[in-house]
DNA sequence: CTTGCCGGGTT
DNA sequence: AACCCGGCAAG
């Protein structure tokens, strides 16, 4: 069950691949991609939706791609925001190229789609402006549905993304959001106008708690994004949440190379977002001790409830003993070290439970060199393990066989069918999403088609298993479910969801 | 409703 | 160190 949490566990490593993904994609798809990192920054909404309530002491920030030579930053570039407050402050972008897992080599050889975010020359700016895009969509560049879907679903009409080559004002930073509550102290701007000296710091003050700057978006934001509208446009869902789930599904279903990709826009959006605002932390978004008492509070409830329950009702499962033996090797954090979290498993990315440990536990992943060198080569091509076609086709069959999974979502255990791996092919993608997503309404109708569900990613925050399920392992997969998790896994169509806690 | 990220807290 | 929890990101 490695597989995802592998491969995108390596951003980084896989990251330099992808980031090549000359071989894999089109010219056309990298300069698409090349959009789509752009509109990513651009499109956000801030000034859509309040521009005009920005105060004249915050400036609009862009990111952009627009030329820029380390030396000789354009006049209105020469300012960079407080992280905490808001505060124009002179930029100095830090050389993003020694965290780049791109060699220079490489990205001279292939025009990397991120290549303007790659301080080859210049450093990527987010020029200061008040204007937008004054130029219509780059039709020349328009180079698939994809893009164009997103972009026009990402772009208001007036607002297009400026061709690259074209020397815009650029737009607002997305990241920077003047919260709505702002609306009603726009009277800053007013009051600032005729406020005495005095106030002026205050208003600076003010200002910087008002600003919100949003996170940077993730692998899978960026993903979202892009392929949001294509699935809105291809089913004839509205609600988000159905088209969540279906983009859930997808971006399970994509390759290592497609998600490396996504991987790769969301590193350096971070990179960029922590240039732009050096102390930003996720933290500071919200009132970050009022949530932190209050979750101190329910979690301290929660237990006491949990442990009440618990006595009389013990489950099984729960008060089993942690899998682990002392013959087990180090987690991923003690076995890569912070340095090397490219080689993490994706739970242990995420902080959460590495499942390296316990898989490897056995005898099943521990080793590197047999069933865990897959595991522990996230970057290794799917193709070398998957006798099938290409991991593209592979894929898309994977998304195809478990496209009415979504209500099965919650099962923690990996699911095998591998019976079902022979079922008819479902007539189409979008048909099939479809239901799915009429089925998530539904679960009941839904029940007896979750069946189809054969991949063991089951456990939906457990990326790292789409790929392997594609190509059977009986060796590793049935190895793990029988010998390690003799308690839980006999449960067929595991009932075992997130509420059993 | 999705996945990924991350701070903070707990064990 | 390992891990859990909860919040945020977009729509």
């Amino acid at each position: 069950m490695y597989p995802r949490d592998g491969a995108p566990a390596g951003p980084e490593e896989t990251g330099a691949k992808a980031g090549v993904l000359g071989p894999g994609l089109s010219l056309l798809q990298q300069v698409g991609c090349w959009h789509l990192n752009l509109s990513s920054w651009s499109n956000k909404v801030p000034v859509v939706q309040h521009p005009h309530h920005v105060h004249p002491l915050t400036p609009l920030i862009t990111y952009s791609n627009e030329h820029f030579t380390p030396g000789n930053p354009p006049p209105h570039l020469q300012t960079d925001v407080d992280p905490k407050t808001g505060i124009p402050r002179p930029p100095h972008p830090p050389d993003i190229s020694p965290y780049y897992p791109l060699s220079p080599g490489t990205v001279g050889q292939i025009p990397h789609p991120l290549g303007w975010l790659v301080p080859q020359q210049g450093q990527p700016v987010y020029p200061i402006t008040t204007g937008g895009f004054r130029h219509p969509y780059p039709t020349a560049l328009t180079v698939n549905a994809s893009m164009s879907s997103l972009l026009s679903s990402r772009f208001p009409p007036h607002m297009v993304p400026p061709h690259h080559s074209l020397h815009t004002t650029g737009i607002p930073h997305p990241a920077i959001v003047t919260p709505n509550v702002k609306q009603e102290s726009s009277h800053s701007d007013i009051s600032s106008l005729d406020s005495s000296k005095q106030s002026d710091g205050k208003k600076v003050e003010e200002k910087k708690k008002e600003v919100h700057i949003k996170k940077p978006l993730n692998a899978f934001m960026l993903y979202m994004k892009e392929m949001r509208a294509k699935v809105v446009a291809e089913c004839t869902l509205k609600e988000s949440a159905a088209i969540n789930q279906i983009l859930g599904r997808r971006w399970h279903a994509l390759s290592r190379e497609e998600q490396a990709k996504y991987y790769e826009l969301a590193r350096k959006e971070r990179q960029l977002h922590m240039q732009l605002y050096p102390g930003w932390s996720a933290r500071d978004n919200y009132a970050a001790n009022q949530q932190g008492k209050r979750k101190k509070r329910k979690r301290e409830k929660q237990q006491a409830e949990s442990n009440e329950r618990r006595e009389y009702f013990p489950n099984p499962c729960l008060s089993l003993p942690p899998i682990t033996d002392l013959s087990a090797p180090k987690k991923c954090r003690a076995r890569f070290g912070l340095d090397q979290q490219n080689n993490w498993c994706g739970p242990c990315r995420r902080k959460k439970k590495c499942i390296r440990y316990i898989q490897g536990e056995g005898s099943c992943a521990s080793p590197p060199s047999t069933d865990g060198s897959l595991l522990d080569s996230p970057p290794s091509s799917p193709s070398s393990v998957v006798p099938s076609p290409s991991s593209k086709e592979s894929k898309s069959q994977t998304e195809q066989m478990q496209p009415l999974s979504l209500t099965m979502k919650p099962a923690h255990q990996p699911l095998h069918h591998p019976h079902l791996l022979a079922g008819p092919p479902p007539p189409s993608l979008v048909q099939l999403e479809n239901s799915a997503a009429a089925a998530s309404k539904t679960p009941a109708a839904s029940s007896h088609n979750g069946a189809l569900e054969h991949r063991d990613v089951s456990s939906s925050r457990q990326p790292g298993s789409s790929v392997a399920s594609s190509m059977a392992r009986p060796s590793a997969s049935l190895c793990h479910s029988h010998s390690l998790l003799p308690s839980t896994a006999p449960q067929p169509l595991s009932l075992v969801t997130k509420s059993i806690e």
